[in-house]
DNA sequence: CAGGCGGGTTAGTGGTCGTTAACCTGAGGG
DNA sequence: CCCTCAGGTTAACGACCACTAACCCGCCTG
C-alpha cells in the first residue's frame, strides 16, 4: 500500500508474522482468514503460501519463537549473574515486563492459542515454557530459601499472570504511562514473590498480612 | 452418558451452558461445533436449537452471566462490610479465588472470547467489568490510601490477572493442592497490592524491594 | 537474449460448519 | 381418543475458508 520502495530491514517472512500475531491476537486463530492475513501486508489469499506451508505453519512459528526469545533472554540474564539473587530476579522480570509491554500480540498468543498447534510443535512449546518457568523458580528459591518449591511453582506461574495482564487494559488515560507501568509491575511482581513464604499464622480473611505494611 | 433418571436439579440449558463453556475454554469459540456440543449433553446438533437462539447466543449467555455474578458477589461483600477495609478486600480477594478455583473454564472464556460477541453484548459485558473494577479500585484505596487512583487500577488489573492465572497450570503434583492454593493466592494478591505504594527511592534493577522482606 | 525463479495473481475445489426445514414421538389434558 | 406441544431426529443448504492449480511477470545471471 505505502512503502513502494521500502528499504526493507524487515523481511516479508517477519512483516507477515507481525500482521499475523496481531490479528490472531485480536480475533482468534480460527477467527482470522489468510485473505485477511494477506490484505494486511499488501498482497492477498493465497500469495502467502509463497512463504509459509499453511496457517498453522504461521502459528507454530510464532509460538516456538516467542517461547525460545523468552528461554534465551532469561538463560542470558542468569549468566550474566547481577550482584545478588535479588538482582538476577529483577533482571528477569524486567526483561519479562519489556516483552509484555512490547509484544502484547505475542504475549496473548502465548497462552491463548497453544492447542491449536500440532502436537510436535505444541510439545516443543510446552517444553519451552516448562524450562523457563524453571529458570525463574531456581532464582526466586534463591531469593526466598525458606518457600517450598511447589508454592514457588505456582508463584512464578501467579505472577506470570500479573504481568502478562497488560493486554486486559483498557485504552485510554485511566492508567499510567509505560515507564510508570514497568515500575508498577516490577514492584508488584516482587510484592507478590516477597508473600511466598508463609507467615503461617494468618489464616484468610483477617487482613494481617494488609495490615502489616502499615505497621 | 451417566445419569439415566436424573433428578435434574439442573436444566437442560444449564447443562448445555456447562459442556458449551468447558468446550469454548478448551479449543475456543471457533474451534468447536454445534455437533460437539451437542454430543456433551447426549443429543445431536441442531437439536440445540430447541433451547438457544444459536452458538453466539450461548456465548453471550456465559459471558454476561459470569460478569454479573461476579460483580454481584463482589457488591453483596462491600455490602456486609467487615471490621475494615482490609477485612473487605480479604473477602474480594477470597470470592475472586475461589470462582478462579471452581469456574476455570469460565474464567478462561471471560477474558479470551469477549470479542466474539455481538456489540450489544459485548457493551454489557464490558460496562459489567468495568463495575467490578471499579468495585475493587475503592476498596484498595481505602486500605492504601495514599497511592495514585491510576496505578491502584492497574495494579487491580494486574491482581486479576495473577489470580485468574489457575487455568493455566500443568496438571500434576507439582503444585500445591486447592486449599494450599487459595491460601497462597490470597498471600500473593495481598503482597501485590501492599507494594502499589512507591517506595519511590527504589529504581528499577537493584533488588530493593526483594531485600527489604530479609531486612 | 535466454531462461530460471522469486513472488505474485485469479479461479476453483473440497470440506466444514451454522442454521433451517421437515418430520417424528411420547406425554399430558380435555 | 384426539390434539398439542416440548424436545428430539435427519437431510439439506449456503456460506466460508484453507489450500491448490495454473498462469504471469520482472529481475538477475550467464
Amino acid at each position: 500500500m505505502s512503502n513502494a520502495h521500502a528499504p526493507a530491514p524487515t523481511s516479508r517472512r517477519e512483516q507477515i508474522l507481525k500482521e499475523a500475531a496481531r490479528l490472531f491476537a485480536e480475533r482468534g486463530f480460527h477467527g482470522v482468514g489468510v485473505d485477511e492475513i494477506g490484505a494486511a501486508v499488501g498482497i492477498s489469499g493465497p500469495g502467502l503460501y509463497r512463504h509459509f506451508a499453511g496457517k498453522d505453519a504461521m502459528l507454530a512459528e510464532l509460538l516456538v519463537g516467542i517461547s525460545e526469545r523468552l528461554l534465551a533472554g532469561g538463560r542470558m540474564r542468569v549468566e550474566e549473574g547481577g550482584e545478588s539473587p535479588a538482582a538476577v530476579l529483577d533482571a528477569l522480570i524486567d526483561g519479562h515486563i519489556d516483552f509484555a509491554l512490547d509484544d502484547r500480540p505475542l504475549i496473548t498468543l502465548h497462552d491463548r492459542e497453544l492447542d491449536r498447534l500440532r502436537e510436535a510443535d505444541r510439545k516443543r512449546v510446552r517444553q519451552l515454557q516448562r524450562q523457563y518457568v524453571e529458570l525463574w523458580v531456581e532464582v526466586v528459591r534463591q531469593v526466598h530459601a525458606e518457600s517450598a518449591e511447589s508454592e514457588v511453582r505456582a508463584a512464578v506461574h501467579a505472577v506470570f499472570g500479573l504481568l502478562n495482564s497488560t493486554p486486559h487494559l483498557g485504552r485510554p488515560g485511566s492508567l499510567p504511562g509505560r515507564p510508570e507501568m514497568a515500575r508498577l509491575l516490577h514492584r508488584l511482581a516482587l510484592g507478590a514473590f516477597g508473600a511466598v513464604d508463609a507467615e503461617a499464622a494468618a489464616g484468610a480473611g483477617d487482613g494481617a498480612v494488609a495490615a502489616r505494611r502499615a505497621g
